[in-house]
DNA sequence: CTGTGTGCAAACTCTTTGCATAAGT
DNA sequence: ACTTATGCAAAGAGTTTGCACACAG
């Protein structure tokens, strides 16, 4: 397993003037759109978060940010892309974005759907198979489901 | 980590008479019907399987097995209910089930969108944190993620 | 100005549901 | 017969796409 040491995008800016975010999308490639400012100012101050498109759509229109589901999604995947952000599997339909980009794992609440980091430090995996033939491990995902004490 | 040792539904089968699908199916508290058992022939005869909705239902057509996807979908879930199949989450929309039910990990190619097992005795893991106030685990997750050896 | 980003609505994929028909016991 | 399962087609959730308009540099 790789451990690669990465600075996580929200403490870059949980203490920066909000101006500073559009450096960080210029730095990205990104242009810093009103929309993508205001995103990005949501997820990258204020500690880890986990979104989904729409719970990211949702703040933004209760913060009363014009912004529309479909550019939600583009951001995301543009963030993501930069390496911003991180996608997280969880189960079916929805994606869920991580942004802590760094190598880590998570806990995951059947009851809420909920996500929750776990500290990089914590798990370690060992005896991890070689990968077969031409293929590489391009990462490995660990997610610990969560459920109701008293429901087994 | 848990060290449940369980026997896989396909080793119960593989050697026995197809007729014995409707023992299996019975014993679950499901009507042996054609359908089911059909497509609980072409699950747990032959090895460790990971299918999509998707994936059974073709392969059934291309058996010339009379299935609506619909109750492909009605019967996947309800053999995962029973115990027969564990779901596997990798990514958006496609649901994954696999016919090894017992503890173990997996491979994920992401070029083809193939799972293939992990020894269940290869990973171990240590350091896994405590649960939250009331909750439980219930299931890790572990998903190995290939790619190309040359794309990066 | 010029090119990129946005918003809307329609399209798409995977999955679930309602209800009449068919099949199991 | 009586009950449960199936199949179809429609609905549903989440996500993507095409194209005209708006905005950043």
């Amino acid at each position: 397993m790789m451990h690669r040491p990465q600075l996580s995008t929200q403490r870059l800016l949980s203490e920066t003037a909000p101006g500073d975010v559009a450096k960080l999308l210029r730095g990205a490639g990104l242009r810093p759109t009103r929309q993508r400012v205001a995103l990005a100012h949501l997820l990258f101050t204020g500690g880890d978060r986990h979104v989904t498109a729409e719970t990211l759509h949702e703040e933004a229109q209760a913060r009363k940010v014009p912004v529309s589901l479909a550019t939600v999604y583009n951001t995301l995947h543009q963030f993501t892309g930069a390496g911003l952000l991180r996608e997280v599997a969880v189960e079916g339909a929805k994606t869920y974005f991580d942004t802590n980009t760094s190598n880590h794992y998570h806990f995951f609440c059947e009851v809420s759907g909920q996500l929750m980091d776990i500290s990089t430090g914590a798990i370690r995996i060992e005896g991890l198979p070689e990968a077969p033939d031409g293929m590489t491990i391009s990462r490995v995902d660990v997610l610990v489901r969560l459920v109701d004490k008293r429901s087994r």
